[in-house]
DNA sequence: ACCAGAGGTTCAAATAATGAACCCATCTTA
DNA sequence: TAAGATGGGTTCATTATTTGAACCTCTGGT
């Protein structure tokens, strides 16, 4: 392992729930001598990645991170870099994709993809929101949100949009647990009476959800291999979506959508 | 120079106008070795601090950062790591000091601090909104952001608080450029009828102005030997303020704020 | 007065970084 | 189409940088 790297990685102990660490913190974590610990905070404190409180000598974050995100966040923002997510994932199911972000109580589409592979094809409006309840992306959104927030959304009245939306709480709640069990919603004509989808979270910085990756397929191609099929590939999606977003999966559910690499 | 430093400094050519760099671009711009530079570009990109292109094999800034600093941002927000900067200049000068925020076309209070080292001294209401075209900070705002932008402003009709308050666009024109010269911008009693105040301006990343330090001083205390004590701290709060943020000054106006390092 | 644990430093020994030369593409241009 | 130029990437002996045991100093607790 080279120095570069060695480095680099005492980076990501910092976290939410340890904003500082001192030399003996790291020196602990790493398992490295002392002396070398030492000389990498001090490199990576020259360079603005570190900073060390005045008082506790401790160290924290730097800000130079900000200055290479705000860098990162003009050139390269999200949307054009999860564009070709969707669209790799479009073309290798021949299936519309597509990714939205969760704002306040509705989901609001980012980037989709259609590969018109086929001669019926699922209407996508990137203008529209969606909801929680009634999509597949909304699923997955309240499965791995904030458990209190979910059942926030829960309490509201929900609206009806075909035969087969669920707008019983106790019924999505046992919909909610069931994404959390698999990882993956699906869904069967709950928004529009003629497709079917499924979808997964992705997640962001700290390990909140950011959005959701989602596959919507007419009804009359739906069937248990095209299923599986997706599914395989959206949770494939999720860690390359999540990744690409510099988040991460919370640690709980990790199992979920195995890391590829 | 260390290898950390070596590799970490690489991440500094990329900016707006750079998103992308190849190999031989960073050749020519390191002046280093191409094997040992392709070695630091393959081991930043292992720990996702670069990404690089299918394509163009080019190499970006990588998700890894935005990452962290999501946790920064989380752990140490602008706020809180602004306010040791405005605390220890209100103790250094004995005089109210602020620091705020653009939202819009106004600024908003972010942290201040009172030394309360005088029998009289400025009233300041962190709830208060300030308007660009009657306070230092404003102006120093008007004078390091946009042009097109300032112009709009001077442009709308422009409130007056007090008898000092200019209004006229055209004299206003003429302190911006004064600001834009001095790096300081002053105004006496424009906004409250017994302040005088200077300003600079805070930059965040990307060069673009954030937001504006200012110290406030009664009338009654107000002179020259201390304006220009007052200047010499805000000359140097600028730089001290900008870093804290991840920000950058602009290159073209650098030489009016002097780096301390 | 002592000890434990923190941050930080030193210098010989050892490991990891270095760079000239090389390979293989692709793109220009003669 | 052949020769040259440019770009990305790799190899391996040489070299220089990183490494870690021991040491120093300070603070807080008992």
């Amino acid at each position: 392992m080279g120095t570069i790297t060695k480095a680099l990685e005492m980076l990501d102990h910092f976290s939410r729930h340890r904003p500082e660490l001192g030399l003996a913190d790291f020196v602990r974590l790493t398992g490295r001598d002392k002396a070398t610990v030492h000389r990498h905070l001090v490199e990576l404190a020259a360079n603005g990645f570190l900073e060390q409180d005045e008082g506790s000598r401790a160290y924290r974050l730097g800000p130079a991170i900000l200055r290479l995100a705000g860098v990162r966040e003009r050139t390269h923002p999200a949307r054009s870099v999860l564009r070709p997510v969707v669209q790799a994932l479009a073309e290798e199911l021949g299936e519309l994709v597509h990714m939205s972000i969760l704002q306040g109580e509705l989901l609001s589409p980012l980037v989709h993809a259609d590969p018109f592979a086929h001669g019926t094809q699922v209407h996508f409006d990137e203008a529209e929101m969606l909801p929680l309840h009634a999509t597949s992306s909304g699923l997955a959104v309240l499965a791995f949100g904030d458990p209190a927030w979910a059942e926030g959304i829960l309490a509201a009245p929900l609206p009806r949009f075909t035969d087969n939306t669920e707008t019983d709480p106790a019924r999505l709640r046992a919909m909610i647990a069931a994404t959390q069990a698999s990882g993956i919603a699906a869904l069967d004509r709950a928004f529009d009476g003629e497709v079917v989808s499924q979808g997964v979270p992705v997640f962001g910085p700290d390990a909140r959800v950011f959005g959701a990756l989602s596959v919507a397929v007419p009804r009359v191609r739906a069937g248990a291999a095209k299923s599986t099929e997706i599914a395989a590939a959206l949770r494939r999606g999720c860690v390359v979506a999540t990744r690409a977003l510099g988040g991460q999966v919370p640690e709980a559910h990790r199992a979920l959508w195995p890391e590829g690499n």
